[in-house]
RNA sequence: GGACAGGUGGCAGAGUGGUCGAAUGCGCGCGCUUGGAAAGCGCGUAACGGGGAAACUCGUUCGGGGGUUCGAAUCCCUCCCUGUCCGCCA
């Protein structure tokens, strides 16, 4: 959410950086509507006050009489009759401003490059190269089940299109990545693993931003009013919603690997072949609360720790800085991690690492204090670190041997028992 | 799923219709004390929102929502959560 007392005093700033989305918003009908929802908070809170100083007054009106005390009665009962009426207006007032708040995205940071969708990104960087194969390298949507380490057509007939199901070495190598994921976040970039909850009420949907406004992108269980993660940014960002936490241990550093479920409604076609996009799929999230003042810098330190994953696997790939025309509802700055497939011949994003600044710290009220100090929001900031499917893809794509074999790197090896090469 | 007991400030914990935004303790801040610190002593210390240049002031908030009442942390209804016991169960 953002901040609307910036909104009214700067409300230029705002249309300016809406523009840059593509968002056509209208912020004077907005300003309107929180100037008459203030109005009426003024005139509730006036007659409210009366209505107190005439509940106080009551105790010594009782000794004059009880006709005397009628007539008081009658008289705070009529007044709490008008605030309770001038309330009921000033709560849909508050609610219709509430509702356009929420489906308001955030502002871009003035180092995002402006531009109107995704061809205006801009490669901030790229590490290594492309590999060079003697023969042609095959997509894994072949590799994989010939290796018989993805079942696509089983996967299908248990759940439908836009699943898959991982056999022996396929899922030992998933599971591999995993630990050892974890373990560098843990043991060597200062994270605290959680393992939290697959399943959140929706209430914790608004907090991150995926609600209101992306209903249809998400699996819900209606009978019980939770809905399946979509990432763990959604359960571990949310773990400290309504807290104030002691300046002193910010940043908070967590990690998690959860699956993500995910609709990919209106996503069907371009893109979705093999285990590219799929409707299950596990990652390993990092997600930081931190300092406003540091959270700029520490996206670059988040992003260094996903990027290092990459260059450890030997995986080529290239960091977009995204314009503000395809930065995500509630980021103020993002950095997509595309790695090389050679076989499927594509860029495929395994990472987005993003700060939210406050917007999501709005919305889940997540507030810190310094010692002695006012509460403020945090900064929030997560990231892919990394994402299984595309990984997996990547490796077999760009490790495969010319028999049809895939090597594993070294970084690997002692998660998956030594095995050097994954064989028929 | 059933029964019972609970849910109060940053934390712990008192509070059964007005004098309660709420005792007390811890924590935290400032001061005194000290060579310095600890202890001790004194004072201060909830959040959010409105108005105001400010001092300040008004409103809302005692798990959520609704109700009774002139007035609710306190009474009633309902939902959620926690604990204990029972049931069921990986």
């Amino acid at each position: 959410m953002i901040d609307l007392n910036a909104l009214r005093a700067d409300p230029q700033r705002f249309r300016n950086a809406w523009q840059d989305r593509g968002e056509s918003i209208d912020v004077d009908s907005l300003l309107a509507l929180d100037a008459k929802v203030r109005e009426s908070k003024v005139k509730t809170e006036g007659l409210r006050a009366e209505v107190n100083a005439a509940s106080k007054a009551i105790g010594a009106v009782a000794k004059q009489g009880a006709a005397a005390l009628e007539a008081a009665k009658a008289k705070a009962r009529e007044l709490g009759d008008q605030a309770k009426a001038v309330d009921a207006e000033r709560e849909v007032l508050e609610r219709q401003l509430t509702d356009k708040l929420l489906i308001l995205p955030n502002v871009c940071l003035p180092a995002v490059p402006t531009g109107k969708d995704a061809s205006a990104n801009v490669v901030s960087a790229t590490w290594g190269e492309k590999p060079q194969f003697a023969f042609t390298p095959k997509a894994h949507w072949d590799l994989a089940p010939a290796l018989d380490i993805m079942d696509f057509d089983r996967a299908a007939k248990l759940s439908g299109s836009g699943f898959v199901a991982l056999k022996g070495a396929g899922a030992r190598l998933s599971r591999a990545l995993i630990s050892w994921f974890l373990d560098t976040h843990t043991l060597t970039n200062g994270y605290t693993e959680w393992a939290p909850p697959y399943l959140v009420s929706t209430q914790q949907m608004v907090g991150t931003g995926q609600l209101p406004k992306f209903r249809d992108q998400f699996y819900a269980c209606r009978d019980d009013d939770l809905v399946l993660i979509p990432t763990a940014e959604v359960p571990i960002t949310n773990l400290h919603a309504g807290e104030i936490l002691e300046a002193e241990t910010l940043p908070r550093k967590y990690t998690a690997h959860t699956p993500c479920f995910r609709r990919e409604a209106g996503a069907a076609g371009v893109g979705t072949r093999g285990m590219t996009r799929v409707h299950q799929f596990d990652k390993v999230e990092v997600v930081w609360l931190t300092r406003p003042e540091t959270s700029e810098a520490d996206l670059m330190t988040l992003r260094g720790h996903a990027e290092w994953l990459l260059q450890q696997l030997g995986l080529h790939y290239r960091v977009l800085d995204l314009c503000t025309g395809d930065t995500g509802f509630g980021s103020a700055r993002t950095f997509d991690l595309e790695v090389w497939a050679p076989g499927a011949n594509a860029w495929l994003e395994v990472s987005s690492c993003s700060t939210f600044t406050d917007f999501q710290a709005r919305r889940a009220n997540l507030r810190f204090r310094d010692k002695g100090g006012k509460p403020q929001f945090v900064h929030t900031l997560n990231g892919s670190a990394l994402a299984l499917p595309r990984c997996l893809i990547a490796l077999i794509e760009t490790y495969q041997q010319a028999d049809g074999s895939v090597t594993i790197p070294p970084v690997l090896r002692p998660y998956l028992g030594g095995l050097e090469k994954i064989t028929k």
